[in-house]
DNA sequence: ACGTGATTAGTCAAGTCTGACTATAATGGG
DNA sequence: CCCATTATAGTCAGACTTGACTAATCACGT
């Protein structure tokens, strides 16, 4: 429900996966498939598209190896024009900051056309799953090269965020309730 | 950078705004772009294959209108079945909590390829523009059936601890770097 | 000895979204 | 009276993403 030119993004994390060492195409998806998937999603078909375009325009190098019989598997490298573009996006995405949108905020525009105990109830399950997903989410280990943990950390801070407003807020409309409700007896 | 079945968001949000009025094509375009502009994002082309799709499973109704010489437009109404419809996916919307990824942590996760002075300079910037953000964005006021002002609220906690988190961290980088400039100099 | 699952490398159709474009009519400023 | 802007209604190509699929080889448990 968002996009900036994602395809720097998009290259970004690939380059960077590179720059943290050599890989072949499994790899690198099973990388950010694991290792990354709670900061950044990309899947295999993009990955594969986007490497083939990184690798025509030279910013990485590909070169094939067999090791016994399985099938041939296409090494990537970073190249140095690639690891030119790689610092230039980097500091870009550093220095940017684009407001995103969210898909929970539509219902919340419209929440006045449900009745307001049954909107306080869906609110409540929203609740329940943010803080469901604090509680299991394991913290992540601390990367050798990169600071994942750090983006990991940026990640829980906007979540817990979204659990303090939503609590509030929940309380604010159980208060609005009770008023009206009085309201109504009276 | 971040999909649920996106068409659910989608069809939320226009027959949200037509359960508010019936209205063509071209207010609802407007309305979206201006009034929602802060909270939700759809593009013209977009809203007018929603709108066909939905006028073809009849839960949004067509009629064409004239007034005076002008090209004629097609005013949209609501149907039954879509307010059957909007109230499921709202309900639904306000109950689900799916964990976007944002732009911003890939840089954070390559931070480390950066030297530390530039990353704090670029992190300084993005925490400039958050800030300039946060003060110049009007006050949505309230509208008379929508609760905008609601998502705004959220949207604008959410910016809130993005900025104290941005803030935090950098003193934190910085704190680093006169510990490792420090030893550098011994 | 056999099947299951992981490793490796892709491809394709289908759907989504956006930017840029075309047209006409009314309206308001100078 | 003319020109720029807004109102109005779309369309289209192109880019991006995803889910689902194919293939072959190897490791491992039973």
């Amino acid at each position: 429900m968002d996009h900036t030119s994602s395809w720097d993004d998009r290259a970004l994390l690939l380059l960077g996966v590179l720059m943290n060492q050599s890989q072949h195409g499994y790899q690198i998806n099973d990388f950010i498939e694991r290792a990354l998937c709670e900061v950044a999603t990309m899947k295999k078909p993009t990955a594969y598209a986007l490497l083939d375009r990184l690798a025509a325009a030279r910013h990485i190098s590909v070169h094939s190896e067999q090791e016994g019989n399985r099938p041939p598997r296409k090494v990537y490298s970073i190249t140095d024009s690639g690891r030119e573009v790689f610092t230039r996006l980097l500091r870009e995405n550093l220095a940017t900051f684009d407001a995103p949108t969210f898909a929970g905020d539509i219902g919340l525009m419209f929440l006045t056309y449900l009745p307001l105990p049954e909107a306080i109830a869906a609110l409540k399950e929203r609740l329940a799953r943010i803080e469901a997903l604090l509680d299991t989410t394991v913290r992540v280990p601390p990367h050798p090269n990169l600071s994942i943990d750090l983006a990991f950390d940026h990640l829980t801070a906007l979540r817990r965020a979204d659990r303090d407003w939503l609590r509030d807020t929940i309380r604010e409309l159980e208060k609005r309730q009770m008023t009206t409700g009085a309201n109504a007896q009276a």
